[in-house]
DNA sequence: ACCTGAACACCGTTCAAGT
DNA sequence: ACCTGAACACCGTTCAAGT
């Protein structure tokens, strides 16, 4: 990890005070939502273009699809430009993945029983991950600590503990609802990707995991199971399923 | 530990006759799963050692740490040499990935309540995860058709059909799980990685969050509900509260 | 205040050539 | 059968220099 935030910034923002100088304990936790952005006065590119661009990007072509020349090219300027209101890549991922939040419906949580609140906040998750698929390779590789992250987490918290969950246990709650959504949508993206990086049909797909599998006998039957059936309905299926599973056993653990 | 990757690739396997020819419906599914290995005739290098340089290096620098031109100086070799053993880098990783799950203590499902020998492979799944941080970034990126993975797929299905489970709910309940452990185990490496890239300790840590979740209430009264307890007790507890809401919900659905 | 271009230190991968 | 080195087309990032 190199350290330009230091050269980032011409003259230091009043909340962030505090950040730069050695510090007692060592270096300050780094991240683009521990400090302020540019100030962004006039003509010129603004963050907010340049994470939209990004997104764009993200969506035609993938994470790996993304590299700052590529964007540069997009924005119609050097790639370099970027480096003045982002202080690195991982930082403008950063700035994406907190966009990706941004997009989700935050669910009303009065409205309806907190079952049907957190089930459509889920599907409502599994969604937006599967549209922007390169959302689940950053979960893994940075905390998500933009204001859209946190604003659903929180309305989700709120749900819990309105249901009827104290303390820790509300965290409990949250984090298992999107364990099992992150959990259950991440394996179908490898999927997804695979296919549509070789272009490959259903058949395809289908015959090379029956050869994977063959000789397994477990999973042949599991594959002889779902034989004639939409995969993607499958998914549906599997996952509606497992999160009722999740329901029904946060609900066990309030009553007792 | 490394055991099953062994066999693998010593000999030329019947069953993968029929790769390479083009076929009606387009191309062929691509994946190191679907195709032979090199013969790896006799002194040289061999898969297998060239895997575990690929995980040494995965363990000790991470994804983004591992290059075929490293990975070349680890084994004493150009760079280029690993392309005779492997397609590609994609391949590595594939193969790599499969010897991740190679490392797992297969649960014996006769021994024990179907809930215990599923909570300790959950258990052990996250542990697994843990001491490769790697793994949790391969998850989206690519389908896991390696025949450790689906030896443990195997066996945790066959737990889940002793159950009482039948049809696709087998499936069901296996991907329930599994999805659990992934999404509760992912976010933690997230942190634990900006944690060992930035060299915080968990004050710098707990004040960045903090700052994050300012204005927030739902979230501010989170932070202070644990503020005062190990981090990581706190993600043990979460995770063990979690595993038995998933074990209770899928009992439910075992009855009905 | 913003943008540029050249430059540096890396990548993955191909390929003709060696043994 | 195996390995090499040079080469190609890329990367992220820095920095002095421009406006």
């Amino acid at each position: 990890m190199f350290d330009s935030t230091r050269t980032l910034y011409d003259k230091p923002r009043t909340v962030c005070d505090c950040l730069y100088p050695g510090e007692v304990t060592g270096k300050q936790f780094t991240s683009v939502w521990t400090r302020d952005p540019r100030p962004a006065k006039s003509p010129g590119r603004s963050r907010d273009e340049i994470v939209r661009a990004a997104v764009e990007l993200l969506d035609a072509e993938g994470l790996e699809g993304l590299s700052m020349r590529k964007l540069g090219a997009r924005l119609g300027t050097g790639a370099t430009s970027i480096y003045w209101y982002v202080a690195n890549k991982d930082e403008l991922l950063e700035l994406a993945y907190d966009d990706f939040w941004g997009e989700i419906t935050l669910p009303e949580p009065t409205a309806q029983t907190w079952q049907q609140t957190v089930a459509a906040a889920a599907h409502g998750m599994r969604r937006l991950i599967l549209r922007h698929p390169w959302s689940g390779e950053l979960i893994g590789r940075m905390p998500s600590l933009g204001p859209n992250a946190l604003a659903f987490a929180a309305v989700l918290r709120r749900t819990f503990k309105l249901a009827g969950f104290a303390g820790l246990e509300i965290d409990y709650a949250n984090t298992t609802l999107t364990a099992y959504v992150f959990g259950m949508t991440i394996p179908e993206l490898a999927w997804n990707k695979s296919k549509a990086d070789g272009g490959y049909d259903p058949d395809t797909m289908r015959e090379a995991v029956t050869k994977a599998t063959a000789g397994i006998p477990e999973l042949t039957e599991s594959i002889h199971n779902s034989w004639d059936l939409d995969p993607d309905q499958v998914r549906e299926m599997a996952f509606s399923f497992g999160l009722g599973a999740v329901l029904d056993g946060l609900e066990a653990r309030l009553v007792t």
